[in-house]
DNA sequence: CAGTATCCTTCCAGATACTG
DNA sequence: CAGTATCTGGAAGGATACTG
């Protein structure tokens, strides 16, 4: 049996600290993040999370459950993982709001860029964080291969939506690894230099390209642009004043 | 002077994670919380924050200082407290985003929605957090006081800012207290019952309130309502709708 | 594989004392 | 007032051995 663990509360009337009461505690997002992606198993939660140890995943996980974020996927009579619930899917706005923080802290260069493990299945995650669903400007799907990943992000009857694997009849194959991709999503990187220097491919029509970026927020409107010049990193907010 | 800690990473190249190795501490996001809705000095952020003890305080203080998403604010020659800087105004959006889920966990009941500390001010934050910037349905402003704290929600040329303090020529002046407000915002009290039980009072046209509780997530669409339903905007007394 | 139990370390809460 | 520094008990987190 796990013991129930007196939990710390802020103790106030306030949506933050309600959301932090049971959503803020260490690994507890992460967690989230990876179910966000798609439902895993025990094992796979692990693997993807170094250095957690065995308890608190446990702990987190049988936490999540009773406050109904998550719930147990049983094939069989044995669990075969954990997905997120209707409920939890409702964490999908807040984790992206906050990975695009991220993402800003790494443009800022507040963090550092290269430390820590890669994965390339938080480009999806990255990707998603990055598309602007007011800069649609046509129905069309893009598809991604970033290292062993697969997603691609579609638009359809003007919405837009990320999702893993290979996306259906995609106008572009877009096809880097992990690390360039975090770097454009930073804006540490170029598009066009990434694409000169051949750490970015690209198959499919080239007119096609300026509005996959400015949808990603890294290019500027090709709806507005008379010709082609130089693209100028389109994303730049605002250098913070120091 | 501050002696280093050794800060806990989680040692991934991925959005979220960068976000939560910066801000994913105990009571930081509370801090930034308390400077999104205005500067404030050190004893302030002790009395708003219960619990954190002064050393705890001082050192978010520094730690979101240097890495540049708070300062110092100095009148005079003397430091008058703390406000975010630029940078630091970019965890509106995740701040607010958390907020909501927040209010959703308070809607289930999964989280006791009479616990803790009340403050009014956290309702500007609930009211920002809950407003649908797509629903905007007329340029104007709505004027709200909860207890002892006064705000506004101004839509001007379709775009919605929520800010503190009376606002400018108002429509709708909305009193309530703190209480009443975020079971409003939970979807635990009918606004409708609210108004009629007297624990909120509207001042101002009644064909304005369906707008505004549109705007707040609070109701349907005026756009497609054929006949004002609720007309009592004065006092309707004692119809006690139990 | 999917956890549980255990031990040890680090962080946090709370109090208090000190400095400019 | 606006912090900084120190101390202590207790709770949370990390590493690992163990069990069905």
């Amino acid at each position: 049996m796990t013991e129930q663990r007196e939990r710390r509360s802020y103790d106030q009337q306030c949506g933050l600290a309600f959301a932090l009461d049971v959503i803020g505690e260490r690994w507890t997002l992460l967690i989230v993040r990876e179910l966000l992606l798609r439902p895993r198993r025990y094992r796979e939660l692990r693997d993807v999370l170094p250095g957690i140890g065995t308890n608190l995943l446990a702990e987190r996980l049988n936490y999540l459950i009773e406050v109904g974020i998550i719930e147990p996927v049983d094939a069989n009579r044995r669990t075969a993982g954990y997905a997120l619930t209707k409920f939890g899917e409702q964490l999908r706005e807040p984790v992206l709001a906050m990975a695009r923080f991220g993402l800003a802290l790494l443009a800022e260069r507040r963090v550092d860029p290269r430390a820590g493990v890669r994965r390339a299945s938080w480009a999806v995650l990255a990707a998603e964080a990055m598309v602007h669903p007011d800069r649609v400007r046509a129905d069309e799907t893009y598809q991604f291969k970033v290292d062993d990943e697969q997603f691609h992000v579609t638009v359809d009857t003007g919405k837009v939506r990320t999702r893993s694997g290979p996306g259906i009849q995609p106008i572009l194959t877009i096809e880097t690894d992990t690390q360039t991709f975090f770097d454009l999503g930073s804006g540490t990187t170029d598009p066009v230099e990434a694409l000169l220097s051949g750490s970015v491919t690209v198959i499919g029509p080239p007119a096609a390209v300026p509005r996959c970026l400015f949808l990603l927020g890294l290019g500027a409107d090709p709806g507005l642009r008379a010709k082609p010049l130089v693209s100028c990193a389109g994303k730049s907010p605002t250098k913070s004043g120091e």
